[in-house]
DNA sequence: CTGTTAGCGCTTTCAT
DNA sequence: ATGAAAGCGCTAACAG
């Protein structure tokens, strides 16, 4: 079943067939109509290899998530595509298992023309070169020497505020558990920032950078500091999942929250909400960051030759329970 | 840059490049290697429609589901994707956000050759039929009515064995929460029966039929159940995130769990074992679930004439302290 | 083992 | 507004 057979059946030209097939208006409504009766007939679909060997786009862009067990990804991969929608766009999502050889894969795909551009989600660093040949935008875990196009928050600007409401509620000696990946050592150069400008002493003991977003690690690392005796009464934790880790490892030992440790967390995930204590938290307004990264890679598959675009998107302090 | 370009500048014919391509192996270790050698300098990528429009196999499979924010389907994609690998196929995933639009999109794409097969995880029954001319594999959300191929638990049994659990550890008065969605039914319906087989009269106040995986809803609803004096010593919930807000406002409540008010979550997601009281919960083997969906939808495309194959995967209680 | 050739299904000139 | 015909890049069949 081909455009051929669709021709021959209701005796018209292949031409006009796929100019009913991509919607073109110099075709007669009635023929249209004809052409449509066919095709809905013989359910014919347009063979997309064929097309696109012709054709320049497919209409596809790829996002590439390390995983989509993330739920922080959720909504911007839903806000990409709202977006798309829009532009009759689709959208396929992959998964790096940051594994370098997917990331060249998907580069690859771009290459060979099965989609026609990708939004990489909080990519590796070192996979971002495999995509300098093919329109591509990177949106979060980014820094400030790149030079491609880009939207992310400030996040140093962000962990800089976070421990600032921290010891705006009378917290001295704050933890901080964050991840050593690009955005935790923005976020942990604003927490040393907000110390020091409130005059309190960085203490080498109170920082895990180190930690991923793993519960479990969460409560481990505060439950092992509350056994070694090291005072603390606030936290600032890089992401959500830790910080309910190191909640429910403090009501477990006997301390409360907000009253003895207040806690900060990052990403206003769901947890942050399902928690026993609330959590205040930084939420990155994930909507407009996928909404963005939809439009600058939009603009870019048009006219490839445009400046590479740095968007920084303003985040917000949510306060909840959690400190105060 | 194409297949001819590479031929010219290495002196080799367009059939042997592509035979390197493809990894054939009758072709002269040496040429191969001069072939490649050709290939890497010019960064020549196989152009997909053009090899397409030829072979028959696409070597990608689609994963649909709801949305990817239900952390539920995470590890039932890894797995696929792990197996992928393995048979040197490709996942995409898309999100159809329950529009039956999208879902005939996801289907015309196959038959536009975009793909070779589709795994449906837990699609809405409507869309079932549209992907009847092309590989498929439903995984969750079946009925027992289902005459394609597919990969689920005995969600019926699942839950009468939740509740029968319940029963055992002392509980008399259980409410239900649940979904109208199709395992959701065959839950309650489990829990009919184990209420049926310990002699428990079944109360209609205490089951809720129509919540969804919200945990503000959860927690409202046992919120408003205590405010309206109704008794009750065990919760039977259709999963961990209205178990959570169960629990949550159980203790708000000032109850105690388990002593007061036993509680069984279902799926074993991560909030299971972030509450504040870890929830004793049904889980379903999601790793195998997701690699017999593959190996079916694999086979289905080896021999498009197989009989349709109806696995059910056995699940487990994972027991925690929200009951004992 | 390698080359030649035809043609996959479509869209796009170019005619009319 | 419609049709005729060429050709996108690749692989399979055949030849040698």
């Amino acid at each position: 079943m081909n455009i051929n057979d669709v021709s021959k059946h209701i005796g018209v030209s292949p031409a006009t067939i796929s100019r009913v097939m991509n919607n073109y208006d110099n075709v007669n409504p009635a023929m249209r109509e004809r052409v449509m009766a066919g095709v809905r007939e013989l359910g014919y679909v347009t063979n997309l290899p064929g097309r696109n060997l012709r054709a320049v786009s497919t209409k596809i862009f790829l996002i590439c998530v390390h995983s989509i067990d993330n739920p922080f990804y959720a909504e911007i991969v839903r806000s990409i595509e709202q977006e798309a929608i829009k532009h009759d766009y689709n959208i396929m999502i992959c998964e790096s298992y940051l594994s370098l050889k997917r990331y060249r894969y998907f580069a690859d795909s771009i290459k060979a023309k099965r989609a026609d551009g990708i939004i990489l989600l909080s990519p590796r660093e070192e996979a971002i070169e495999y995509f300098k040949d093919v329109p591509f935008v990177v949106c979060g875990e980014t820094g400030e020497d790149y030079t491609c196009d880009t939207v992310d928050i400030d996040s140093e600007k962000a962990g800089y505020e976070a421990v600032k409401h921290l010891i705006g509620v009378g917290a001295r000696k704050i933890v901080c558990m964050g991840g050593n990946y690009k955005s935790g050592i923005q976020r942990i150069r604003g927490y040393k920032k907000a110390l020091a400008e409130a005059g309190i002493a960085f203490n080498e003991r109170l920082l895990f950078g180190e930690l991923f977003n793993d519960y479990e690690e969460g409560y481990k690392k505060i439950t092992e500091l509350m056994a070694a005796g090291e005072a603390f009464d606030g936290i600032f934790a890089c992401n959500d999942i830790l910080a309910t880790g190191a909640i429910n490892a403090l009501i477990a030992g006997g301390k409360r929250v907000p009253d003895d440790v207040r806690v900060v967390g990052f990403d206003d995930l769901i947890f942050s909400r399902m928690c026993a204590v609330p959590i205040t938290t930084v939420r990155q307004p994930r909507k407009e960051m996928g909404e963005t990264a939809f439009e600058i890679l939009f603009e870019k598959t048009k006219n490839r030759d445009a400046d590479a675009r740095r968007v920084v998107i303003g985040h917000e302090l949510i306060i909840r329970k959690s400190t105060v």
